[in-house]
DNA sequence: CGCTTTTGACCGGCGC
DNA sequence: GCGCCGGTCAAAAGCG
């Protein structure tokens, strides 16, 4: 099973359109921000954390509902969500916001391998 | 038993 | 002031 994954990265991306929680001058700008492009059939992409679902939403611009999750660990606050592209809804995008403070606890695919280049950036 | 998931409601911010 | 949108939490139920 291939996986076609794409990093966005840089919270320069705003990705609100209508809400307006960024707007221009923003200071409060939410910083470690992944946004995983992935061509997939399933939007609960395990890249090896346990995440939590805590609400769901529907956008205006999406057809198909947000999804919340949290990393449930002890001092892991990450948050995560789903969201499928209205124009492709085979393509899922994962915004992950928040960093670990823990080892991945499984060990899912090559998929935890891009995640933790990401997120353990290889020393020069 | 523990944990997770699901829906609704509520809230805050912004726009007009 | 109201409406809109996004985001989060709460409670309950279901499942392993």
């Amino acid at each position: 099973m291939k996986v076609e994954t794409r990093i966005q990265h840089h919270e320069a991306n705003n990705i609100s359109e209508g809400g307006g929680k960024v707007t221009k001058g923003d200071k409060k700008i939410r910083r470690h921000r992944f946004a995983f492009h992935t061509r997939s059939h399933v939007d609960i992409l395990d890249d090896g954390y346990r995440w939590r679902k805590y609400g769901q939403k529907a956008v205006k611009n999406s057809k198909f509902p947000r999804s919340y999750y949290r990393c449930t660990h002890k001092g892991c606050n990450v948050k995560k969500q789903i969201q499928r592209l209205s124009k492709d809804e085979e393509v899922v995008v994962t915004t992950y916001e928040g960093m670990h403070s823990h080892p991945l606890e499984k060990t899912t695919d090559s998929f935890e391998q891009i995640l933790k280049q990401l997120q353990t950036p290889a020393p020069s």
